[in-house]
DNA sequence: CCAATACTGGAACTTAAGTTACAGAAAGAG
DNA sequence: CTCTTTCTGTAACTTAAGTTCCAGTATTGG
């Protein structure tokens, strides 16, 4: 009935995913797109909408992929410590690893879209929430296992731990070898 | 001998900050620096050589203007938990009353070039290091007192307040109203 | 007051970003 | 096979970013 299309829209998500996460948005132009995603300029548009749909398409993409890592870990099995704990190391590896210095999408576009455009800053800030809940709840279920004191402010924590993944993920982006990151697992989870 | 400016160099220095803080270096135009600056397009040239250059010395006015207000605390009179705090609470206060969510210059630097022009991202990493080692000048000086325990990590500790003032800034920037953050002073006091 | 110098606004230029248009190719329904 | 539809690559378009040019203007040393 129609021709059907010569490349995999996935794939190329992919490809337009990790050139917005090393250079952001405003500095990833539609020949770099075309280029990476092994496409014409014609496929390009036709097949998604704008620069920016095409963006908001990776956004959502990276959350499948990469966001969903740290949920898995907390809403994972092991106690409530450890999931912290792994949360962080993984974190942490992830940005020692990351030899690119992309950092974090989700982080890069926090800062990058700030409250120029609700619809990507508010998926960011629904993102940030939902990280933040999902630490909370492991914080709170620690709390009612004895592991961690009762009286400790779980929403603080919670935000805490919010905080200390996206001020990793910034350091990542400057620092060319973060080993420095290292230790720092260890020290936060002393704030339990 | 010559005609002299007609504006004053430091004020659209300042103007240039202001909008290269908001909206980031890509983000902001020409047309927008000239505007807010005040000055014609040949003025802007002719007393800045470029967009980059403006930039640059933007980010230098920012630090002495406001990077220096964490170092003054830092080094300034008090105990050593006190600074701390006092140095969290600063940042923190800032990132709540920042209407306009601008965050941190130096953390949307870091963001927004990554390891793209390492004249600036080596100003942004000497600029963390420099707060990294002020934390840790702090930390020590508090476990010489007594005030931390000696067997506390003095540098994961300085790394941990750099990640942790940096991830405030993160949120600052999509967080309209991040009332959470204040708890989190407290929160963080205790990885001591 | 004159000359020399450096400023000023705005026009004009170059390049490219982001998008659209289109002619042609290919794939499936029938 | 053929018709319809959707794909494809490329050319072309529009807008503006970033910069340069320039004719004119103001300041100051002498």
């Amino acid at each position: 009935m129609a021709r059907t299309k010569g490349f995999d829209p996935d794939a190329a998500v992919d490809a337009a995913m990790e050139l917005f996460w090393a250079n952001g948005y405003a500095g990833t132009t539609p020949q770099q797109l075309v280029d990476a995603m092994g496409i014409g300029r014609g496929s390009l548009y036709n097949a998604f909408e704008s620069k920016h749909a095409l963006f908001e398409r990776a956004l959502r993409r990276y959350h499948e992929a990469n966001t969903a890592r740290l949920f898995d870990i907390l809403d994972g099995p092991g106690t409530a410590r450890a999931r912290l704990r792994a949360a962080l190391d993984m974190v942490i590896a992830a940005a020692r690893t990351d030899e690119r210095r992309r950092g974090c999408l989700m982080t890069n576009t926090a800062v990058e879209f700030a409250d120029r455009d609700e619809p990507v800053s508010g998926f960011v800030r629904a993102t940030f929430d939902r990280q933040e809940a999902a630490f909370r709840a492991v914080v709170e279920e620690g709390q009612r296992s004895g592991e961690i004191p009762a009286d400790r402010d779980a929403a603080a924590l919670a935000t805490f731990f919010l905080t200390t993944t996206n001020g990793i993920q910034v350091l990542a982006r400057v620092d060319p070898d973060p080993t420095r990151l290292a230790a720092l697992a260890e020290t936060a989870m002393r704030a339990l």
